[in-house]
RNA sequence: GCCCACGUAGCUCAGGGGAUAGAGCACUUGCCUCCGGAGCAAGGGGCCGCAGGUUCGAAUCCUGCCGUGGGCGCCA
């Protein structure tokens, strides 16, 4: 359907050159939805913008736009008015709403929502990246959760998207889990700084005799880790092996396209990259004196690869702890040293999650070795109450993660809630079916006998999917799904109690109106717990 | 000490230049004898951490301070 957004905003475009208020280049009239009806569907401030450039009254000068408004009405608008210090108003007509249902059902779960911002754009998001010596825990949860459903946005937004997995699989802490593993083998302690959770005994009794400690347990890890992680439903298109790449060369390649560009130097035995000049606080070591190389190195190398494999234009996502937030400049200062586009990668940071069951806090640290596996998470609450809540809030914020809360099937849970909701409007759907109510088709049935208040409030929530979609891939922020998926639940329930869709004092075309309208909610719903990686079940 | 994020209702958190600051939980009060399933509605409760600044307009942007979490290795 034509924007409405589009096609209000060159309406007021055309009425401030009416009023000889013509915007200056470069400006886009602020159009917000207001967040009280009274001021109507949606609302622009262009008269405040502009009044005092123009050497004008702002109310006035709104005023003014509104009449010419009023005598030129876009499409579906209803009325325009002026309020408070100079805002334009609109108010649009039951027509906008109607549309919204019919968009929405023809586009169905696969396309509805859909954006094209991407316009094809490669992205590779890397997430979770745990090292191979043990299993996910809770905090990869949220990383797990946050990364694919940024992934799922930029998809729905018209983005191709790889999901990667960088595997840490050489260094000094491989070196310490192979060492800890035979040891344990043999019965003997944990070396010192070694590994030392309950899991080390348990697989390293399961490691044969003759095995490589290091290629052995690297392999039980990454099976374990990508066990847990498909069973929240979280698949990785590429697993990227730091080995691999020391292997193929590319570390000496990145080495050779770093001194070329003049960017390292030598000092006390080792070589560093100068960061500093690109916006690092210091110099960091890439080869230590030892002649071994740094983490950060390969990372460069990988980050140089990943880059290549993204093409011209291409972007990269990293989903990173917080705990790794001082290592963001110097990765952006290497990349900016191999000449690439700033802008070509970007790191979220996310904060670190805060695990509570009966009120008590859970430390997720593993030298302490009460890690919590995210395998008990899913275990105890399941997979989709898991992400759902791992997306309750900004990435932003270190929030608090309550096991029982997210365990309880009842409706104070967000996430049966939202799903109830879903399985409610099936329901209907289904009860019809089976009293024998044809299926409406959606171009016969007249839509103008929805205008009770709870029908309403149901197709101005479902008109603004779209933009949250949108905004939520921009700003890479689920959590804004997350916020609108309840506040549409809420709509739907409150529909449920006050509107029957079947039954005594139904007529047969409200029926099939109402029909249509939960089949849209439908979509609604199971397109926004799509793109959290949330299942929509039917029944429950 | 330096760097990053955060500080909004009793609690968990949305909102991140715009009009009277929102939701859930908890609390109070109504409704829900029957439908499609685990409810719906109303109410009380806020110096938006503090102090300055920018702006027609600041919870929102800037500066400083206070508080909380995280980070500051030739570890990864």
């Amino acid at each position: 359907m034509a924007d409405i957004r589009t096609s209000l905003s060159d309406s007021l475009c055309a009425a401030l050159a009416a009023a000889g208020a013509e915007a200056p280049e470069g400006f886009r009239a602020g159009l917000e939805r207001p967040a009280r009806r009274e001021h109507g569907d949606w609302s622009s401030n262009a008269a405040l913008a502009l009044a005092r450039g123009a050497g004008r009254n702002p109310r006035e000068l709104a005023a003014e736009l509104a009449v010419w408004l009023e005598e030129n009405k876009p499409e579906h608008v209803a009325e325009v008015s002026v309020a408070g210090p100079g805002f334009v108003n609109f108010k649009l007509a039951p027509s906008w709403l109607h549309r919204v249902v019919v968009d929405a059902v023809a586009a169905g779960t696969e396309h509805c929502g859909r954006q094209n911002l991407g316009q094809g754009r490669t992205v590779i998001v890397e997430f979770v990246s745990a090292n191979p010596t043990g299993p996910v825990h809770a905090g990869h949860g949220r990383g797990a959760a946050y990364g694919d459903a940024v992934a799922r946005l930029l998809e729905r937004c018209g983005y191709k998207v790889q999901r990667e997995f960088y595997i840490n699989d050489r260094g000094t802490q491989m070196g310490l889990y192979a060492d800890s593993l035979a040891a344990a083998r043999g019965g003997a302690p944990a070396p010192a700084d070694g590994y030392s959770g309950r899991y080390i005994a348990e697989w390293a009794a399961g490691m044969p005799s003759d095995a490589d400690a290091r290629q052995w347990g690297r392999q039980r890890a990454l099976a374990d880790q990508r066990d847990v992680l498909e069973s929240m439903a979280v698949v990785f298109d590429t697993w990227s092996s730091e080995q691999a790449l020391v292997d193929s060369g590319a570390i000496d390649d990145t080495l050779a396209a770093l001194n070329a560009a003049g960017a390292s130097y030598e000092a006390d035995g080792a070589l560093w990259l100068r960061s500093s000049d690109y916006g690092d606080d210091k110099d960091r070591v890439l080869v230590k004196s030892d002649g071994e190389y740094t983490y950060l190195l390969p990372d460069i190398a990988y980050h140089r690869d990943k880059l290549g494999r993204a093409g011209p234009g291409g972007l990269l996502i990293n989903v990173w702890g917080a705990d790794h937030h001082g290592y963001v400049a110097r990765m952006k200062a290497a990349m900016a040293a191999l000449g690439s586009d700033p802008a070509s990668l970007e790191v979220v940071v996310t904060q670190l999650v805060r695990l509570e069951r009966e009120g008590e806090e859970v430390r997720l640290s593993k030298r302490t070795g009460d890690i919590i596996e995210l395998r008990e998470v899913i275990g105890e609450v399941g997979a989709d109450a898991a992400r759902f809540t791992y997306l309750l809030q900004s990435m932003d914020t270190a929030p608090t993660f309550d096991l029982a809360r997210a365990a309880a099937r009842v409706m104070e849970n967000p996430v049966f809630y939202v799903q109830m909701a879903h399985a409610r409007v099936c329901s209907i759907a289904a009860r019809a079916r089976a009293d024998g109510v044809a299926p409406p088709s959606v171009e016969q049935v007249d839509l103008g006998v929805l205008v009770h208040e709870r029908e309403l409030e149901i197709m101005r929530l479902l008109s603004a999917l779209g933009e949250v979609i949108a905004a939520a891939a921009e700003e890479r922020a689920p959590h804004r799904v997350t916020a609108w998926l309840r506040d549409f639940a809420a709509a739907v329930h409150s529909f449920y109690h006050d509107c029957y869709v079947m039954g005594a004092g139904i007529s047969p075309e409200l029926t099939q109106a109402r029909l249509v309208l939960i089949d849209a909610a439908r979509v609604g719903l199971a397109v926004g717990l799509g793109t959290l990686g949330v299942s929509a079940p039917e029944s429950m």
